[in-house]
DNA sequence: AACTATTTATAAGA
DNA sequence: TTCTTATAAATAGTT
C-alpha cells in the first residue's frame, strides 16, 4: 500500500497539498523535539505555495535573536530589509513635508516642490558646513570620553534654532554672495 | 533494543551530542525533501549548544528574502537592532523638535536644545544622506540644464542653526547670533 | 479525516 | 566515534 516515493516535485495539486500538510506537521514536531532534547535554538520557517507562513521557534529565544545570531555567524547582512527601507523613506517624506511647509510658510508660495540648480548648490554648501559643524561638536565630545556610550552621552548645550527666511534664495545665489543662510533639507 | 524515549532534555552529554548529530541530519533532510516535494520555501536554522550554526535554506530563495517575507507576514521588525531602534527614536525626536521650532519661529522664541553625542551621530548621518541626496538632484538637474526652473520656484530658507554654549566649539555660535557660516540641522 | 502497509528515522548496543 | 539493528515514528496511498 505504501510505496517509496521519489523526492521530486509533486505535480498533482491535491497530493501535493496533502503531503505538505503531513510533512509540515512532521518537521515542526521534529524541530520541537530537537530543541527540547538537546536544548538548542531552532528556527524553522516555511512559506507554503499558498503564501501561508508556518513556523517553529524555540521558546528560549526570539526570531530577532536568531537573525541577529545568524548575521554574526555568517557575516551576511540581513539588515537592509524592505521594511527598514520603507521606514527610512517614511522619515525622508516627513522631513520633506516639514521642509515644504516651512518653505510655504515663509515664502507664501504654495506647492513648491523643486529647487533650481543654483539653489541646490547653495544647499549643498550649507550641508557641507553643517556637517563640518556637527563633526566639530562630535570631536569635542569625544575628547570628553563620552563617546563610549553614545546614546547615554552627556548632552551639552546646543541650540536648535529655526530662523526666519532670508531674501529670495535664487536672488542671493545668483549674486554669488550667498554665504549666510542655513537651509534644511 | 530501541526504546521509546521521552521528549525531555538529555542530561548525558555524550548521548545528547549523538542524538543531536542524528536528529540534526534527519531534520535537515526533511527540510530539503519538503522543499522539493512541495516547492515551498524552507528556512531552518539551528544553533547547537556548542554555538555551531546548522542551516538549510531552499535553493530557490535567500536568507534575506525569508527575512523580508517573515517581517511582512508577521509585522515583526527583525531588522532593527536596539541601536537602530534608538536611532529611529532620535530621528523622531528631531522631527518633533523641528516641528516645534517651526511653530515657535514666528514668535521669535528660541529654546535651548540639548543634543547628546548619540544625537550628533544621527545628525551627522542624516546630513551625509541629505548631502548625497542634494548631489544626486544636482546631477539630474545638470542633465536637464540649470535653467529649467530658475524663477518660479523660490523657496526661502527654513533656517536652522546649531549653536553651542561652549564658545570655542563653534565660531558662529560664539557670536550668539546668526553670522557668516551655514549650519544645517 | 482515518487507516495501515511500508519506509524512514533513530536509540541503544557493539 | 562509527556501525548495526531492533524498534518507534512518519507517511504514501487508500477509503
Amino acid at each position: 500500500m505504501v510505496s517509496k516515493i521519489e523526492i521530486k516535485y509533486i505535480e498533482n495539486k491535491t497530493n501535493r497539498r496533502v503531503t505538505y500538510a503531513k510533512r509540515q506537521s512532521g518537521i515542526l514536531k521534529k524541530a520541537k523535539e530537537l530543541s527540547i532534547l538537546c536544548d538548542v535554538q531552532v528556527c524553522l520557517i516555511i512559506f507554503s505555495d499558498t503564501g501561508k507562513l508556518d513556523e517553529y521557534i524555540s521558546p528560549s529565544t526570539t526570531m530577532k535573536d536568531i537573525f541577529d545570531r545568524y548575521e554574526k555567524n555568517t557575516n551576511v547582512d540581513l539588515s537592509a530589509s524592505e521594511y527598514e527601507i520603507a521606514n527610512v523613506d517614511l522619515l525622508k517624506e516627513l522631513i520633506d513635508s516639514i521642509l515644504r511647509k516651512g518653505i510655504r510658510r515663509s515664502s507664501g508660495q504654495e506647492e513648491l516642490r523643486e529647487f533650481s540648480y543654483g539653489q541646490l548648490c547653495v544647499l549643498e554648501e550649507d550641508l557641507n558646513h553643517s556637517l563640518a559643524s556637527v563633526r566639530h561638536h562630535k570631536a569635542n565630545r569625544e575628547d570628553q570620553g563620552s563617546h563610549l556610550n553614545p546614546l547615554n552621552a552627556v548632552p551639552s548645550q546646543v541650540t536648535f534654532q529655526l530662523q526666519s527666511s532670508q531674501p529670495n534664495l535664487h536672488d542671493v545665489a545668483a549674486g554669488g554672495e550667498y554665504s549666510n543662510s542655513n537651509s534644511l533639507v
